[in-house]
This record gives C-alpha cells, sequence and structure tokens, in this order.
DNA sequence: GCACGCTGTATAACATCGTTCTACAGCGTG
DNA sequence: CACGCTGTAGAACGATGTTATACAGCGTGC
C-alpha cells in the first residue's frame, strides 16, 4: 500500500502472480467476516493491501471476483462430499449427506454465494457450472453404488435419481440457513429426511 | 403516527390512501421485468410516477418495501398450495405440490425474492414470518391427511415431516430455478420426487 | 550502460445507488 | 381567513461499481 505519509507514493509492483490468490483469499474472509453484501471491490482490496483497480486487471469486475470465489466454495463442496470409497455404499451415501449439510452450516456465506440468487453456477459454461456438475457426479455415484449399481425403482435412470438426492440435501441446508419452517431439532430432520431418501432409493 | 390515534378519522389525501398500494404494484412490476437487481428505490418511485421520498415515508427504507412485497408473494404462494379441502387426500397432496412449482416457475423473481438471502421471511418477528408460518400450516395439515391423522411412520411428529415436505419442494424448484443439475424433464423429476414422498410419508 | 516500450498499477473521476436534509404545498382546524 | 401539521419534491451526501488518465517497474534493443 502506499501508506507512505511524507516521500513519494510508494507505487511498488506487488507480485503479480500471487496477487490473484490475495485477493481470492482476502474476498473469502470479507464474505465470510461481514456477509456478502460486505464483499465490495474496495473492501476486499483494502483487505488484501492493493488498489481497488487490482481487481478489475485480475478478474475483468466484481461479477469475475465472486464467479472465482464461487469456484472455490464449490471445490470445498465438493470435497466434503467425496468420502473414501473404501466405505460401504450405505455409510459412504449417509456420510457424504452428513458432509454436504456441515460444509453448509461452517460456510453459510460460501454456501449461500454458490446457490444465491443469479450465481455464477447457474450460467451453463462458466467454471463454476463445470465444478457444480463435479458435485453432481459424485452424487451420481453415490447413489448409483447404494442402489446397487442398478438404477433405483421409479426413476427414469441414476441421474434422475441422484438430482432428487441434491434436491433434497440442498432444500434441508438452504431452508435451515435461512431458518424457516421448523427451526429446532435440524440435525434429527436432517436424519429422517436421509432416512427416507435411503429407503427410497434402494 | 396519526393514522387512528382518537376521534374521527382524519381524512388524508386520496393520493396518499392508494401510494402504499401503487408503490408496491410498482415494485412488483420492477422485480418481474427487471430482476431484483433492478428493483432501485429510484427506479420504483419513476414506475410509480412519484418522487423516492414516497418509499421512505410509507415503507421507512428499501428493506421495508421489499419486505412488504415478500409478504405479498407469500401471500401467492399460500394461495397456490391452499387446495380445495373437497378433495381427497392424496391427490389434494399432489395439487399443492404442483401449485408450489407452478407458483415458483410463474413467478421466478418473487420466490426468490422470498427464499433469497437474508430475506425478509428469515427475520422471526417479520409480518413476512408470520406469513411463512401459513404457509408451512397447509403443509402441516395435507402431511396429517395425507398419513390418515396419524404421524407418518419414522417421524417425530407431523411437523417434521412437513418440514421434510417443505425442505424437498423448495429444494427442487430452486435448484431448477437456478438451473443446476439435471435441468432437462424436470417435470418428471419433479413428479418422482413428490412419489417418493407419498411413498414415504403414507 | 542506457533509452525505449509494454505491462500493469495507483489515483482520480463519473454515474448510480440508498439515504437524509431542507423547503414547500395541500388540507383540516381555530 | 390565517395557522399548523403532514407528507411531498428536489437537492445533497456518502458509498458503490466502473472507467479514464498518468505513471512506475521491468524486459529489450542497441
Amino acid at each position: 500500500m502506499s501508506a507512505g505519509a511524507a516521500g513519494p507514493p510508494s507505487r511498488r509492483r506487488t507480485a503479480s502472480e500471487r496477487l490473484h490468490d490475495v485477493l481470492l483469499d482476502a474476498a473469502q474472509d470479507v464474505l465470510d467476516r461481514e456477509g456478502l453484501a460486505g464483499v465490495t471491490v474496495r473492501a476486499v482490496a483494502r483487505e488484501a493491501q492493493v488498489a481497488p483497480m487490482g481487481v478489475y486487471n485480475r478478474f475483468g469486475n466484481k461479477e469475475g471476483l465472486l464467479g472465482a470465489l464461487a469456484v472455490r466454495a464449490l471445490h470445498g463442496l465438493w470435497h466434503a462430499v467425496d468420502v473414501d470409497r473404501s466405505v460401504d455404499p450405505e455409510p459412504r451415501f449417509r456420510q457424504a449427506c452428513d458432509g454436504y449439510r456441515h460444509f453448509a452450516l461452517a460456510h453459510p456465506r460460501r454456501y449461500a454465494l454458490i446457490f444465491g440468487g443469479g450465481g455464477p453456477v447457474a450460467r451453463t459454461g462458466s467454471k463454476a457450472s463445470v465444478y457444480g456438475h463435479a458435485v453432481f457426479e459424485v452424487l451420481i455415484e453415490l447413489v448409483q453404488d447404494l442402489a446397487g449399481g442398478r438404477t433405483p425403482q421409479g426413476f427414469a435412470d441414476v441421474g434422475e435419481a441422484a438430482q432428487v438426492v441434491w434436491t433434497a440435501l440442498h432444500g434441508a441446508v438452504h431452508l435451515e440457513l435461512g431458518g424457516i419452517g421448523q427451526v429446532s431439532g435440524s440435525q434429527d430432520t436432517y436424519r429422517r429426511l436421509i432416512d427416507l431418501l435411503v429407503r427410497g432409493l434402494r
């Protein structure tokens, strides 16, 4: 940062290669600390000790920054559902579901960024949508193994069953994060939702 | 505020009496036409042929306006799930589910306003949260009738089962509106989700 | 060793947003 | 008819996203 009260403003060239990650780290910190509304270009630049223009040089605009942030968040979500394959199908399925909810509750702002209104995941072709598909493929594999390799009864294909699973998980954590409906006993309700899925998909 | 303190109702200006609804109509039009980002205080005031101050006089601030708009939207959602009680339990349940999805697809921006990040429904005590509870109660009644008056097997109480239903409906339409996952054949997928609910709740 | 150009940075400026301030018009009341 | 209260209009303020302008660092030619 310029900083120096006296003397010529030190326009030191920051390490360009790191700037990308530095800005992304800063943006994620601001998001987690102050929410999506607090993520302004100026606030992120301040957090990263950089001029606001750095955001536009690296990410084009604010939307590009949020898109990159969503990719990061999706990677975290993917990691949360990608359970060790040595575990048996049903406990693995349950562990993945628990991991999904755990991620959302641990990083509510990041989860909201992913699925928030008009977010970057929706736009087909974006990096975020590619990572979103990666999460979807994990769900497909989980459902396939849970059903013993066959298409669960009553569904057109495994993808459709996986879509229903995602529907259930997302609906549950999104309503819980929003404080909508019955807020108490969400852990148990979630468990019973998973029970219903396991019963219906096997 | 004067309003109805005591004595005869002091006659306000005709323009004022209608201003509340005029502004709300304008805000809804702008929302449906240009999305939530387009709903600025100035744009709403322009649409309503009024100065921006009118919004602050009637709703306090932009948040108040959006809150009132969310109440309206919730009323529409409630109306969409409130099926005639003369219908038998299961078809009534299915009709309500279809009505839920139909409302969301017909008014995606209004639906997103209701459940969008940090929306007004989340804040307990707000008018919007009261109307949200009304929707929840309709779901409770639907589930109760579907299960023949008893608590569905495997659930702690009817409220928990209704919460699971809401979870499923919301997850489905929210992902569909966001274009996330399998976008093709959403109608059939939704149908199968409802099938799974009916099987698990009866 | 040194001037030059390219890349990317910092500063300042612009349009717009939410919100507030100030002055004024309309309507009921003495 | 004059007065006061309420709500309105217009300007103004701080903050935001974005763009334009000027300039510093670094590689490159001699």
